[in-house]
Parts: structure tokens; C-alpha cells; sequence
RNA sequence: GGCCUUAUCGUCUAACGGUUAGGACGGAGCCUUCUCAAGGCUCAAAUCCGGGUUCGAUUCCCGGUAAGGUCACCA
């Protein structure tokens, strides 16, 4: 195998925490580590950060894993499959934070920490009421005793300093002295701080670029000083901007409305458009260009593109975007998936007619004219938009006026005339072969001209109306070629009786 | 409160010292049309404020303001 020393090859990771779902502001940071490495030729790890067993929320890891799965950010190495490195669970590795930590204590960096918790929080609480800011350090121990692995492991921090350093998003960043601090690698129970195990875990799997969320800029100064203790080379840093709730006062987190990844599915959005439109938020292509493919997103991203400041999640754009999808979608693709929706509604498979595939296919483009997200055809359905199609709508004298326009009932006259364009319209249908009423177009030949000469509204409002019983609907030709001929020529026949 | 970060139409964003500040969503209007949907076209809409630097600032610097983040034996 060829490697070439000036181009190391690319490693990200994606390492949550098994808490409970993804939402979409760490679903965007996974595939902007995914979209990178794969880029690149590269890897991408999932790695799952459980060394808070009180957190730990049971199936969490398999949900996480759908998640990820279902926008198609497929890892390279995850917690069924570990890499040369060992486990990509962190509970699993316990081992290698111990042998570091030892190491740490060897050199001088690390120490138990003698108080206890209590102890700590008076601390704090003493500086809190001396407005000054709380650091451990300043009660560091002047003499450090053995460490028996029941007090936490605190690191000493080598050197009191600003720190500098290079964020691929932000630029130079950097922090005084006061953000550096004795913070804990190994807790009581035994578990490393995720301060402590990342760091050891991102050297291990060989990271080099780490993906994440702007939470993170305050505490790198000590993840720097670790690195700087362990002689660990420090990786490239890549600061996501945050997601901001619809009122931008907030991080849009869990407690704030944000949706597990998944109900997106639920919802009936295309894995292409979430990834796409997550894209989107905090980065762009330089370029006009909107929709993407995954592949597309692939080869077009760049982390010089990266938006530093947040963006708010929008979901009229989303709606949109998730349309423009979907007529990316072959045609067979679309209405198989369109059916499988329909057969779940409860109230569209009560129609006898909806066991006629034939007769239900043709709904199809209508539908997918009316639809942004899958969900959307419940909706219709449940508006009753689709009702007519598969029962003749009840039109009775007295309801046959909505608003002025629908059929008039309100003088004889009016009724009259509708009556006699109806019947007309009528007699055309029943003279017509079958094959005329195959498609709009050829429906529209039959009594277009005719409706032309009698003013177009007079005459094609009164027969939409009593084809459909509804203000809206699609045009009258689509709903007789859908109908048909005998179903069309009842339907007209029931209203021109009533207007008798 | 300390520290850190951010700031272009309502929203997502482009413009990396010189543009009538561009695109998209949403909105409004028009066209198509019997209505709806879809489609096409048009319009309205922004550089947080104040100082510098410069021939020239959305862009660089400083100061405000506002917003976000962070100060755990959480990640």
C-alpha cells in the first residue's frame, strides 16, 4: 500500500452521546464530518461517548445509528464495527484512558482530587458571591497524594497562559488564562470526562478534523493544554455555526422544539431533501446552485464555505425544497411511493373504489401536484379534497349555493340555464365512444367548443361543481377522464334533476 | 458577572476594498385558467449603530449595542 506523508489521510468522527434522539443541529454537524471525509477519500467513525451511565437513555445507540442511516451518512467504523483502534464505544475503553491517565500522573499532570463535592461548591459558591469567576486551580493542592482510583483524577494544568489557535471556520481564536482550568479526566465511578476521553479517543482513531458545534470554542483552551501534556499534535478544528430556534433568541435544542430526525421521515421528507436542506444552513456552494444530491453535496463541499454565525431552521423552505425533490423522483419510484401512503390512510381505504388500482393510479399526478411532503396526502384527505372521486358528492336543492357562484338555486332562471347547459353537456358525454373520455385532452375536445360559445364559465363551473361538490377542484376535463363516462353521466344526470 | 463568539432583505445566504448589494424560501401582483393546484413573469424587502483607515468600505481596525455560547464528577 502507497501513502503519501504530505497528504494524511482524512478522519472525522461523529461522537454523540446515547441521550435519547438526534436532532437536527448534531445531525448537521454529522454530515458535515461525513461530507468532508468522504470528500476526501477519507474515514468517518461514529463513536458513541456513553461515560455518563445517569444519561444514558436505553436504545438510544440503535436510534442514533437510524438516524444516520436513514440521510445515508453510512460510517466507516461504528459500535458494531471497531477499527484497528478497538471499540467505538467508549465504556468499551476504558482500559486506554486508564493508561493515560497513569501516564499524566507520571509526567505530574494529573492528581486526585482531595475535597469532596461538598467541598468544591462552597468553592464556588464563594467566588460566586465574590463576582469572581470559579477556578479549582486556585485551590490546587500543594502536595498531591496517590491516586486509589475512588477520587476523581484531576489534570494539573501545565501552564498558566492565553492559548491561540486556528479554527477552519473562525479564523484565530483565542482565550485568557482564566478559561484554562484543573478540570477532571477520570470521575469517581471510574468513567473518563468526555474532556478527557475524546481527546485520547481522536488521537487514538487518528482524527483529523474535528466537526462541531460552537458550544466548544470556550473549553478548547483545555483541551489544548491536555494535548499539550500528552505531546499530542493538535487536529484542524471545524466550528459549525449553531441552528437557532424560529425567534432566534435560543440554540435550538431538544427542550426547544426540535424535532428528533426521524419524525422528519415520519413526516414523509426525502433523507435528500434533509440532507440538502441541513447542508444549506451554515455553508453553501459559492454558487446559485440549491439542490442537491448527496453525491453532488460530496463534491461540492469545501470548509472554507462554512457560515460562522447561526441560521434559523425554516420550514417553508424545507416544504419547498423537499418538493423539488421530489420531481427529481423517477415516476414509478413516486407513485409506488404514493400508493404505500394512500394504503395506510384509514379513510381512503374505506372506499370501495380504492381497490381498483387502475382507477386509483390515475389520481396520481393530481395528488403530486398538491403535495410538498408524503404527509401531506393525509391531509388532502382528511380536507376531503379527494372524497369525489370515490363517491359521488351529496348535492341536494338548497345546497347547491356556496358563496354566489357555485350552481345557483337562488332564481329560477339561473337554474334554468345551468340546466340546460348540464344537459347538454350530457347529451355530448352519451353520444361519445368510451375512448373519449381516455384522457382530458380528448374530454376537453368534446365539449370545449360548446362551452367556448356559451360563455366558458357558465358552462364549465356548473359541471366541475356537480361533478365534484366543491369550490375547488382540479378542471372538469381531468375529473371526467378519471370519472369516466358512466359515472360522469350519472353524476351530471342526479344534479339536473334537482335544478328540475 | 468573567471569558469567548457572532452580526447583509422576515428566513437561508452571495458579494473575500470598487456591484444599480445577487440568488432562494416566504409575501404581493400579473399571466395561464371556470375554481384550485402546478407552471411562467414582475415587484417590494437587507449591509445593527458610531468612529476611524482608505480615493473608495457590507468587506479592514476600534468602540458601543444586540444576540448566542461557556463557566459540572453533562457531553
Amino acid at each position: 500500500m502507497e501513502t503519501n506523508n504530505t497528504d494524511k489521510k482524512i478522519v472525522t468522527r461523529f461522537a454523540p452521546s446515547p441521550t435519547g434522539f438526534m436532532h437536527i443541529g448534531g445531525i448537521r454537524t454529522a454530515l458535515f464530518a461525513y461530507l468532508w471525509a468522504r470528500k476526501n477519500n477519507g474515514t468517518f467513525i461514529l463513536r458513541i461517548e456513553d461515560t455518563d451511565k445517569e444519561r444514558e437513555v436505553e436504545g438510544s445507540i440503535k436510534h442514533i445509528e437510524n438516524s444516520l442511516l436513514w440521510l445515508g451518512l453510512e460510517w466507516d467504523f461504528g459500535p458494531e464495527t471497531p477499527g484497528s483502534f478497538g471499540s467505538c464505544i467508549q465504556s468499551e475503553r476504558l482500559q486506554t484512558y486508564m493508561e493515560f491517565a497513569h501516564k499524566l500522573i507520571e509526567k505530574g499532570f494529573a492528581y486526585p482530587d482531595p475535597y469532596t463535592k461538598e467541598e468544591v461548591d462552597d468553592f464556588r459558591k464563594k467566588s460566586e458571591e465574590e463576582k469572581k469567576a470559579f477556578l479549582y486551580r486556585d485551590h490546587r493542592p500543594e502536595k498531591f497524594e496517590i491516586w486509589d482510583g475512588k477520587k476523581p483524577l484531576r489534570f494539573k494544568v501545565p501552564e498558566i497562559k492565553r492559548y491561540t489557535w486556528t479554527d477552519a471556520v473562525r479564523g484565530e481564536l483565542s482565550a485568557g488564562p482564566e478559561a484554562l482550568d484543573d478540570f477532571i479526566l477520570i470521575k469517581s465511578d471510574g468513567y473518563p470526562t468526555y474532556n478527557f476521553a475524546h481527546i485520547i479517543d481522536d488521537y487514538y482513531m487518528g482524527v483529523t478534523h474535528i466537526f462541531r458545534a460552537d458550544e466548544f470554542i470556550s473549553s478548547t483552551p483545555r483541551f489544548l493544554s491536555l494535548y499539550d501534556a500528552l505531546g499530542f499534535t493538535y487536529p484542524v478544528f471545524v466550528t459549525t455555526p449553531p441552528i437557532l430556534r424560529d425567534d432566534r433568541t435560543k440554540k435550538l435544542g431538544k427542550r426547544d422544539g426540535a424535532k428528533d430526525i426521524l419524525e422528519y421521515r415520519a413526516e414523509g421528507y426525502l433523507p435528500e431533501t434533509m440532507s440538502n436542506f441541513l447542508t444549506l444552513i451554515g455553508w453553501n456552494p459559492g454558487t446559485e446552485k440549491e439542490i442537491f444530491s448527496k453525491k453532488e453535496l460530496i463534491d461540492a463541499f469545501t470548509l472554507d464555505h462554512i457560515q460562522k454565525s447561526g441560521g434559523v431552521f425554516n420550514e417553508e423552505k424545507l416544504d419547498w425544497m423537499n418538493k423539488e425533490h421530489l420531481k427529481l423522483l423517477p415516476e414509478t419510484e413516486r407513485n409506488a411511493t404514493m400508493h404505500e401512503w394512500l394504503c395506510t390512510n384509514e379513510k381512503i381505504t374505506q372506499f370501495e373504489k380504492f381497490s381498483d388500482t387502475t382507477f386509483v393510479s390515475k389520481l396520481y399526478p393530481i395528488i403530486f401536484d398538491r403535495i410538498s411532503k408524503w404527509s401531506d396526502i393525509n391531509t388532502l384527505i382528511e380536507a376531503g379534497e379527494l372524497d369525489y372521486f370515490f363517491e359521488a358528492p351529496t348535492l341536494e336543492k338548497g345546497m347547491l349555493s356556496v358563496g354566489t357562484k357555485l350552481i345557483q338555486d337562488e332564481t329560477k332562471n339561473a337554474n334554468e340555464e345551468i340546466r340546460k347547459y348540464l344537459k347538454h353537456i350530457k347529451e355530448i358525454f352519451e353520444i361519445s365512444p368510451d375512448e373519449a373520455f381516455d384522457s382530458a385532452e380528448t374530454v376537453k375536445a368534446l365539449i370545449f367548443d360548446y362551452a367556448t360559445e356559451q360563455g366558458r364559465g357558465n358552462v364549465l363551473w356548473p359541471l366541475r361543481v356537480a361533478l365534484s361538490g366543491r369550490e375547488k377542484s382540479p378542471d372538469p376535463f381531468t375529473l371526467v377522464s378519471i370519472l369516466g363516462k358512466v359515472e360522469t353521466i350519472s353524476r351530471i344526470k342526479k344534479v339536473v334533476e334537482i335544478l328540475t
